[in-house]
DNA sequence: CTGTTAGCGCCTTCAA
DNA sequence: TTGAAGGCGCTAACAG
């Protein structure tokens, strides 16, 4: 009795003739809404046997136009990601995806204009035509962006955006990952310790580096960050990777530990160390920050510190779906605890802690 | 005069009032359609200019109701992908994204349902509910799925399956891509290459596999494929990693060169190999292929093969559409060219080629 | 408990 | 060259 090809979709009127009840009784119990409960239980059945039946399934935009809710959520991302950034947001994606799906919502991909437009605020089109109920925003955002969705109504939640608790956020707690890094190295014996990383404009790459900065005064250390000046940021990691140990290697002394903003950058600099003739962690001791997966192939495998990603998107999507259902509830903003993943490239320093004179200490092609 | 919060937003209605005409003659201004060009200039233009004075946008869901298309495509994504298989596939999707948009289409991430469901084909809601006018595939995906997307007369394009002509296609020539890779250890002299590679399942890995199978037999040589029982598989990278090493290394003849399957299980061995003292080029030679952004921070950066992603996106995109806009015609599929990406790990074998015995050669651990 | 009615915003005949 | 009318599929309000 079923048609082979769907040609034409199944309606709900043709239930409705086929149930022998009304269009509006169709409705009323295929839709989930609280007005289904009038209906008697025979009739629900019958009806939800033959929607089975027929393969019904209800049209979306129909649904959209009436309800003016589209059951879809905006993901936008800045356009300039590079590859290896968008690895770690395609993680993020994944879960995202994930969660939404169990809550019944579709997941739009809204990439950001291209930065020549920048000055006023274009919006991609779905934000414009309002198909999605809510934006999550991964990575930061200007603030006309973030003024627009508000004028527009758009409930939107950030991720990862470091903006502070001004708005609703889930990011994680760069603070306290710099602190527990320093802690850790600095407890380790370690004081000569600088601070590598590459995304300068990154609100997370501030504080880490602020907290960096602060824990080195606190222990009345002089802190250095390496590649601190925006000229040489651009280029490929490559690139970065020589400068920065060059610029390492051409210190009068030699850090016996970094710190580094991600494991971006660690895996990065991994190599052009060895090639130095850095022995890991003989001669340096390196933490790096989120756990990407090479971190762990690398030998000695990285020791870095790892946030609880699946919460965070999890917790992501609650917090926007529940501000789209309430659009005037406040909810708290979250940070979320790093989790240490103690592995191989950390070590006490080389030479004694005892006021020996600092001398340059052999390292080949130094 | 324009309202500062669109709290309402602006309808056809609205400007077919503020411009003295009815909805029809702003439809058909505004609808891109061809039916527009029976309107005065001067209409044209006056509405035009109403239009974008109060920032009029087109309502999504009621044109999708209305013209039975979304504008939109799916990007389908098997859920099990892993952290690594990923950040191959999210530069995929920067480009798609970016093409899409460019062609004013939006991107809707479709995952596959959990494996727990398999048998019967379980569509994501967004194909069910025909939010989209097509899909993109991405990886090889069950003929379960390919008949239930003809008989709703979805249009879709694969993208990296591997699914051979049959089907509408993009994929890497993984063939050619093999056997220059072969070529190319060949001609530096290496006689006893192995193949390695993870993604025992994925149609990819088997045509690379048999091309290096053929090639190997073509020139009398015994092919080696490590870690080809299905077992060994799961788990994680580094997992692999040491189970692979250890294979190759309880071999009674060394391999003087490995080809693998891709860059991820090249990266994966890159450090366990260096670890048992395999010095790189010199005792071992590598090719990968992907060329994903690890491997030219590898010391010696890893020689690979490339593929054109953004110019498959393109591709791919550009099927996509011109088969939903002309469901009948037939496109051809394509195949694209590898470029050879020329590093560091490949080097002529240690030994001469002359007739020596090929005796163990003193590796450490081994 | 169920049906009738009236749109959501847009587009497409068909008529003027 | 323009307008009036109807309907895409669904749902909410109001009657029975």
């Amino acid at each position: 009795m079923r048609s082979e090809r769907h040609r034409d979709p199944i309606t709900q009127k043709d239930l409705a003739r086929m149930a022998g009840v009304s269009t509006a009784t169709v409705s009323k119990v295929l839709s989930d809404s609280p007005s289904g409960i009038e209906i008697s239980e025979q009739t629900k059945d019958k009806i939800r046997q033959i929607a089975r039946e027929m393969g019904y399934t209800p049209n979306a935009s129909a649904r959209a136009l009436r309800r003016r809710s589209y059951e879809t959520v905006g993901l936008y991302f800045p356009r300039s990601y590079g590859p290896w950034v968008s690895s770690v947001y395609s993680e993020l994606t994944r879960h995202l995806s994930y969660e939404l799906e169990k809550a019944g919502q579709g997941l739009l991909i809204m990439m950001a204009p291209p930065v020549e437009t920048e000055g006023k605020v274009i919006l991609p089109r779905f934000l414009e035509q309002r198909e999605v109920d809510g934006v999550l925003l991964a990575h930061h955002v200007s603030e006309d962006l973030l003024s627009v969705l508000a004028s527009l109504r758009i409930p939107y939640v950030m991720l990862n955006c470091a903006a502070g608790f001004k708005y609703l956020c889930v990011d994680p707690d760069d603070f306290g990952v710099q602190i527990r890094a320093m802690e850790y190295l600095y407890g380790l014996g370690h004081r000569r310790i600088c601070f590598v990383g590459r995304s300068l404009y990154h609100p997370s790459y501030r504080i880490r580096r602020e907290a960096y900065e602060i824990f080195m005064r606190q222990h009345g250390l002089q802190p250095y960050v390496v590649l601190s000046k925006k000229e040489i940021q651009s280029g490929f990691s490559e690139k970065f990777a020589e400068l920065a140990v060059e610029e390492i290697c051409s210190q009068p002394e030699l850090p016996t530990a970094i710190s580094f903003y991600n494991d971006i950058s660690a895996v990065a600099l991994y190599h052009a160390l060895a090639e130095r003739g850095f022995q890991i962690p003989r001669d340096i001791s390196l933490v790096g920050c989120d756990d990407i997966p090479e971190s762990a192939l690398l030998r000695p495998p990285l020791t870095t510190f790892r946030f609880p990603a699946q919460r965070m998107a999890t917790e992501a999507v609650s917090m926007l779906l529940n501000q789209i259902r309430d659009p005037k509830a406040r909810f708290p903003s979250i940070r979320c605890e790093h989790e240490q993943i103690e592995r191989g490239t950390c070590g006490p320093p080389r030479e004694p802690l005892s006021g020996l004179p600092d001398l340059f200490n052999g390292i080949p092609n130094g």
